[in-house]
DNA sequence: CAACCGATTTTT
DNA sequence: AAAATCGGTTGC
């Protein structure tokens, strides 16, 4: 519910399991339009649109499941609905939402979000500070060091009101239409990269 | 155990 | 176009 331009604590609703325990080409589209909740710190939380995600199965040469499960990856194969979180690059994290039932390989890349929502008016003011160190949220490194995601944050549930990280879905949020949705090639990678798996607000 | 690589970002 | 920067993966 939106109340005097804020949401009220009853209006998170955590996206089920049984939400990315589907085929992950089928999820991706779908979460454009969800909101990435992010408990700072107790009672201080933030909701991020997701505007731009990929999709990467088992399949997928792409896919850092596609040879298995490895030390790194291995959480991909599990519950549908935690965080999958890699470190690339020397230094960047990049989150990812796993799809498909457990013993399946496949995630979901969030890429992009846009301008934050917040609950409270303590969330209010957090907001305003993190606006002004933040200008861009697109990218799926740039985003995770905003949010400060690192490794400890892999593996947990993003379908738990107690998590730090959660999808979360607004009722009074239509759902994006197809024409709002955009779909061409993943980026920075060489294998598949024909694939056209990623998806955008706009 | 050493070498190579990468689902990125920023700067030149 | 290329650097920055390091854990995970691979191969010897």
């Amino acid at each position: 519910m939106v109340k005097d331009g804020k949401l009220s604590k009853t209006a998170h609703k955590c996206l089920p399991s049984s939400f990315f325990a589907r085929e992950t080409i089928t999820v991706a589209p779908e979460l454009l339009g969800k909101y990435l909740l992010r408990r700072f710190e107790p009672g201080i939380e933030l909701a991020f649109p997701l505007i731009e995600v990929e999709a990467y199965t088992q399949e997928d040469a792409a896919c850092h499941a596609y040879k298995g499960v490895t030390s790194r990856c291995r959480v991909m194969f599990e519950k549908p609905g935690l965080a999958y979180v890699y470190f690339i690059y020397g230094m960047y994290h990049c989150l990812n939402v796993v799809t498909e039932p457990k013993g399946r390989g496949c995630a979901i890349l969030i890429r992009g979000l846009g301008a934050p929502l917040s609950f409270s008016r303590e969330s209010e003011d957090f907001k305003d500070k993190f606006l002004r160190d933040n200008h861009k949220l697109a990218g799926p490194g740039r985003l995770c060091r905003a949010l400060n995601i690192d490794l400890t944050y892999n593996g947990i549930s993003l379908t738990s009101s107690e998590s730090p990280l959660q999808l979360i879905d607004l009722p009074e949020q239509e759902p994006l239409e197809p024409p709002l949705i955009r779909r061409t090639k993943r980026i920075g990678i060489t294998k598949d990269a024909d694939r056209l798996w990623r998806f955008l607000v706009g």
